[in-house]
DNA sequence: TGGCTTGATAGATAAATCCTATCGACTTGA
DNA sequence: TCAAGTCGATAGGATTTATCTATCAAGCCA
């Protein structure tokens, strides 16, 4: 019975019926099988099919609601039962925005210190496809924006504030400056993530604020190749504070504060909002929750320094 | 393998293996072996057995409040599908204390004039018995108090108040008065419910608040019995202002307020506090929103009725 | 039309479920 | 202390279920 809503699970993100049977380890036959008997058993047809996978009736969407409820509880059990045995086990799934990718370690390195059974698959997905993921039960948590774009059925834990730097070379256009403001990086060539990237959309939408339009120069779904281009001295690019920090500063490569507006953005942990939380995911929480303030401290500890210096 | 989170349940309410099988309509060797099994997918023992059941191990506990959940989910899933195609069918089981039983109409005949196809099924319960009930997915709602006692995890929603008059004969001591004391309540020779039943207790609390004791001439957990008693003549009792007009006053039986202190105790629906609710019993809820006032109404009518005349 | 994709179907085989019958440990009462 | 009864585990066998390979039919695209 858990095993054909399983199926069902695949089916709905896979869709396609041989592609959901291999992901479940079985034969499409045996999917084709699950499926028509869950069917039969509820009386209506789930899914609609014509020689191809087209979608789920309304029943069919109901059935893939509750699905996703029970087979994540009984998953929830399974784990909780065995952490009870062996402590934490197992293998947390973590998708995040790739601005905030540089920030996981904070989280996955004093989890692993509590509980050193527990192994890691960290994914750089968009905002987006993180809540999709987290609906469908491929991952156990996300990072990702908490403002700005409607999050589903999700408990979250605020873990730090996004303000955006100029990266540019200190030779460069603007590079010697204190502090430039969103009307005048308009006006430089950019390396931008992608359009499909929540961190490019807010960039458009500021730059957009002050009139101008954004046209970056370069764009890529990957920060490592926006960051080596910065780092040639030809480029510039507009990042969160923390990453420039973490990617590391050079005497003439410098993160330039933004403003006019100096906008923030919330980013933190988003968990399915299931009560009770499968253990794994709830020790993740718990780390979320006591590393919090210090992420956010970080932050600001560049300015006290210098005032106490 | 929700087969098997069902003999669990079973277990859990029969406490014996030979019984819990025949409650899931298995013989005891399946049953034997379904928990078994279950003990082995999750590498832990669940029960603890030596030649009988002895109750369940930690691990045990946990999976049963899980059992409980998946279980109940799985069930609510049928049933809405169900009802998308069919309309609400199936059977709804309620449970209400002995003093609530005469008002569940009030409940049933609008549920049954919306959604004709459902069937019903109600017990006569204490109100401890009716939260096992519910814990144990015996019934889908119970009628019973909302204070006191605690309530596990359940919603609820208030029906009416439960205020208290002594039943007796006018010619009997006391019986021509407009209303009596607790304390004076205390001297009558009374027949009252068993002690098990909160209505017992709540009326020994008032007594014994009086400093009187509570001794009732005659016991039964049936109020047929004890009105029958009453309507001799020849005897008393307590019970509630609105069961007392069910069972319909004469010329000659009474039904007097009682006061110092004036209890009040609030009645109401209590229903599993899963989300979503199965639709049979969202149903049900609905109902009993819509008919509280009035039944609230009904009480304080002669009052007015009394200003008006 | 011919090749390709996709899901359904057929038939064989392996696996599981579930039953009856029985055993052995414990409890109880004479 | 022993006989009878209770309770859950176990054994063995019949039946059902699950799953695989192979193949088919319908739709799609060129």
């Amino acid at each position: 019975m858990i095993d054909k809503l399983d199926f069902i699970l695949a089916l709905a993100r896979e869709r396609h019926f041989g592609r959901a049977a291999e992901a479940c380890g079985v034969t499409q036959p045996t999917l084709s099988a699950g499926v028509k008997q869950l069917e039969e058993q509820m009386g209506v047809l789930l899914v609609n099919r014509g020689s191809r996978f087209q979608g789920f009736t309304t029943e069919g969407q109901r059935v893939l609601d509750w699905a996703r409820r029970i087979v994540g509880d009984t998953r929830a059990m399974r784990e909780e039962i065995n952490a009870l045995r062996h402590g934490l086990t197992g293998r947390l799934r973590i998708a995040a925005i790739p601005t905030a990718l540089a920030m996981v370690a904070a989280l996955t390195t004093p989890y692993r210190e509590r509980h050193p059974n527990v192994t890691f698959t960290v994914l750089s997905r968009t905002s987006i496809e993180i809540l999709e993921l987290l609906e469908n039960l491929e991952i156990d948590a996300g990072i990702t924006y908490l403002e700005n774009e409607p999050v589903g059925r999700v408990n979250s834990v605020p873990l730090y504030h996004e303000r955006y730097r100029l990266l540019t070379s200190a030779e460069a256009p603007l590079g010697n400056r204190d502090s430039v403001t969103w009307a005048e990086v308009a006006e430089v060539p950019l390396c931008l993530l992608t359009p499909d990237m929540q961190n490019r959309r807010i960039i458009d939408r500021l730059i957009k604020s002050t009139g101008h339009e954004s046209r970056p120069t370069l764009e890529s779904d990957s920060m490592i190749l926006l960051f080596s281009h910065v780092r040639t001295g030809r480029w510039a690019s507009v990042m969160p504070a923390k990453l420039a920090e973490t990617l590391g500063l050079t005497v003439t490569l410098r993160a330039i504060p933004i403003v006019e507006p100096e906008a923030v953005q919330t980013i933190g942990l988003v968990v399915p909002s299931r009560e009770p939380m499968m253990p794994i995911t709830a020790a993740l929480v718990d780390v979320a929750k006591r590393v919090a303030p210090q992420l956010d401290e970080m932050e600001t500890a560049p300015k006290s320094a210098r005032k106490r210096g």
